[in-house]
DNA sequence: TTGCGTGCAAAGGTTTTGCATGGCA
DNA sequence: TGCCATGCAAAACCTTTGCACGCAA
């Protein structure tokens, strides 16, 4: 529970996340992608739930809304002060930081008695490249 | 896949999902609160799909992050024009209509390129009154 | 050497699907 | 009457868990 070793298996699928941090992984795909190496499907499983909790890697809701799917950030990325942008087309993540953003999170938290949690907030919606392309959602 | 028949399945689901529209479900919450009545999972899932599809029945994201809950939204409620307030507490979904959001949207809009999309999008936190309580997350 | 992390396989849970039947329009 | 929707059970998935072994510190 605790992580605490770096084994092989760790350093593998960290890597693996970082050459494709730009992109949303199902835990299969993360698997398919060293199990080459050797690492097992259940070690997959549990180094994501570490990922997680260390808060190194986020948990997106897909398409469909059903499958789980889950990205890469960075460490030193504080995303607990700010808004997530993901584009429900391509998939990319923008990490927003905005003042009219503390300000709507401000007003929410006095007027509407609600305290936002914006490391668990995700914005949907189409990003600029694809809205071009025709997107729609 | 066009569910044009009102069967009494169909009336006996959306019954319970009105009676408990406070409330996140899960699918098999659905199937117990109404199997009493012959109803059959595999109906569930295929009434569930459709209801989403309409618009009738948000999906959400679980505590855990893993599980699917599902929770009703009145037809005439114009979702697509407003915020959700979710409260990773107590579940409570709250339809936020204030100006403030349509500024920050069309903020978002002009100077981030990105077109949010309301009706897909929950703002996670907790609420007023699991905050006294002393809920944090 | 100690005990955490791993791999395997089995179990557990959820959702989908094929097919014959039943019921709505 | 003609189809669509349903129920059942099986299948397909996805994720977790138990256990013995291997490896990091």
């Amino acid at each position: 529970m605790k992580n605490e070793y770096n084994t092989q298996q760790k350093l593998l699928l960290t890597d693996y996340l970082k050459r494709h941090s730009g992109r949303q992984l199902s835990a299969n795909d993360i698997f398919e992608g060293i199990k080459s190496c050797g690492v097992g499907k259940s070690t997959v499983y549990r180094q994501i739930g570490h990922l997680c909790d260390e808060g190194l890697l986020k948990r997106f809701r897909g398409e469909n809304g059903k499958s789980v799917l889950y990205q890469f950030v960075d460490a030193d990325r504080h995303c607990n002060s700010h808004f997530h942008l993901k584009c429900k087309s391509c998939g990319v993540l923008i990490h927003l930081d905005c003042k009219k953003t503390d300000e709507l999170r401000r007003h929410i938290e006095k007027e509407h008695s609600f305290t936002i949690n914006m490391a668990d907030t995700v914005l949907y919606g189409v990003c600029a490249d694809c809205r071009k392309k025709g997107a729609s959602l």
